[in-house]
DNA sequence: TCGCTAACTGAAAGCGCTTTCAAACAATAA
DNA sequence: TTATTGTTTGAAAGCGCTTTCAGTTAGCGA
């Protein structure tokens, strides 16, 4: 068989140097080569020196595809996020990456809007490309999602959940729990007329979670939260400023608003400082995940401080070491902590 | 312990359809599997469907490592950012993102935490892993990095900066004239001593543009920025807060602070509501990128608008415009908007 | 010195897909 | 009918690297 001459010329031309180049210039087989690449130990320091050198003088960088088919790993690490333009996924995608880099992985990412629809269509891409595990926020999908991953066999973590049951492995906190804590700190101050600003709870188990906690922990006093204090919104200040209005506009007003997430909180701050309010002494107000306003925003928010750079530190190392074929124990939920400010306090005697 | 079967995995044991498997069940060759799946027009509609049936019962998905060997192209697309963990450039990601999947490319991504370091070390990364595009923020970094892209036959594209005389194609606007024109408002008005706090500007052009368009604008005037009227910090809202006391508290006060971020500028209208101070009337504040709480936060803040989003969707464009092959004109700078809220008025007679 | 391990090294066979190139076929013109 | 053109299809050669397996060399005890 004749080689195509204009082929020949095109390679020459157009990629870098091969790793049989470098095994030419270093006078050693590619086997070795590919060895002092990925397993330096078993080489003789001699030849290693001359593979090194010749790696060196050619400017030689392995090529990912050819490495990712003949090894069958791609060193990519798929994320799909709910959204990327919130500071809030951002620090754990940042923590991921930063936790896989050194092991030489990269994360390819996609943000889902929400959409469990986009979602599949980014893992289908991301199965495609080659990943070799993934990180995904939440459980709450349909089984056929996780049974496209499971057939390909790809290690998945969850994130921003935990304990479902054992059936994924999870690395995140009880959102249901954290939920408890705060409604029982406002509970313990005396508080008894609760109103909430939650996010969309359809195909989001935090927010769903969030608002069973409160509900769940009312109960234990003997309370119950009524539906109509109970405000669905997508998340944004705007929406919690709106939501604050409509909640303070019927009696009997609530002394405390439970919000499912820190920027509902800063629109309510905002909106009592419109309306008069004073906080906490007329209205108590707690968000959730203590972003970065939440400590500067007067009278400070009082709110519960989630993992969520741990999370992608965690995940990254939990892939990892699935990958690694380590011996890897299911993780175990991660704590929550919560932060009291000035936004929250006892009901005044008059409210 | 006993480790879940359910997600116990192995590396190592994928399996999965070939196209050669398709190829045999749809009683085709492999060379007629692969043109469907890239060109399906040039396949006869009768074989086409056999194709299709095949891979819809084999649940077939192509090997992306396998795919990027043979055709030279990983529909990968590089973008590292300087920071993630704020809504900034998420944005941009997203936007990207969004723009780029419908062609079947996926994002890989890093955050250089400003560090001139990793972001080189993730660019090597990145193009060992074969991404076929990359998009930076800013122009400001050695010319070995612009070197070991260009050898590598990368395209690329730098976002958040433009006009860099021609010498990389950016996707931006000017830093320089959008902080010029912040200034010129404030002048209009009859603002004539200044304070600006300001990003780090090493290694960050946008905010050493940010400040430059600052002091240019003041010496069209006639004016100058007095070198301790510049405080130089890290972006963050206690930053701005913590930058304002000390502008405030050297005689004669400004009466208008630029702030090269909207972050530094909530800290610095939290810490005037501290110190009693009235918003315009004792002091005009303005910001930079109109980020999510810049019109909610009392009394709104005036600020330069800057197209994150449109920046990630329009280097998302221009990249798979480059890799199609296309006729792709240089861009041109992006517009920014002025956004005048009750952050800013003249100056009080008093002051 | 010889034999026997142990430690390295190299040859060669793929990994799963794309892309020539040429063959096969259909369609049109002569 | 035959020549000619155009359209699909299949065979086969890689893409650049890893990894098995067998061969080579070095190290050491006897």
């Amino acid at each position: 068989m004749m080689i195509n001459p204009e082929y020949a010329f095109r390679t020459g031309m157009e990629s870098g140097a091969t790793l049989e180049d470098v095994a030419r210039e270093a006078g050693v087989s590619p086997a070795t080569v590919s060895r002092c690449l990925n397993n330096p130990g078993i080489v003789r320091p001699q030849l290693k020196a001359k593979v090194d050198a010749a790696i060196e003088k050619l400017d030689y960088v392995p090529h990912g595809a050819a490495r990712s088919l003949a090894s069958r790993r791609s060193r990519l690490i798929g994320a799909i996020f709910p959204s990327l333009d919130s500071a809030l996924f951002g620090g754990t995608l940042e923590a991921l990456q930063s936790e896989i880099a050194d092991s030489g992985y990269t994360p390819v990412v996609a943000s889902s809007n929400y959409d469990p629809e986009q979602e599949r269509n980014h893992l289908r891409n991301m199965l495609a490309s080659g990943i070799d595990a993934l990180m995904l926020v939440g459980a709450a999908r349909e089984a056929s999602v996780y049974r496209l991953i499971r057939r390909r066999k790809v290690p998945y973590v969850l994130t921003w959940v935990a304990g479902t049951d054992g059936t994924h492995p999870c690395i995140g906190f009880d959102n249901r729990a954290a939920a408890a804590a705060v409604t029982r700190h406002l509970l313990d101050m005396g508080h008894r007329r609760f109103a909430m600003i939650s996010g969309a709870t359809a195909n989001n188990d935090r927010a769903a979670g969030r608002l069973a906690g409160v509900q769940a922990a009312l109960e234990e006093r003997g309370l119950t939260l009524d539906p109509t204090r109970i405000i669905t919104r997508p998340f944004g200040v705007e929406e919690g400023r709106a939501a604050l209005r409509l909640l303070m506009a019927r009696e009997p007003r609530p002394t405390a608003i439970i919000c499912g997430a820190d920027p509902f909180a800063y629109g309510a701050l905002l909106e009592c400082q419109n309306l008069g309010l004073a906080v906490p002494d007329d209205l108590s107000i707690t968000g959730f995940d203590d972003m970065w306003l939440s400590a500067s925003l007067p009278p400070g928010l009082t709110t519960l401080r989630t993992p969520r750079n741990e999370m992608g530190t965690l995940a990254g190392r939990y892939m990892l070491s699935v990958l690694a074929g380590e011996e890897t124990l299911p993780p175990r939920p991660l704590d929550f902590e919560l932060i009291v400010r000035g936004s929250t306090g006892p009901p005044s005697q008059a409210a």
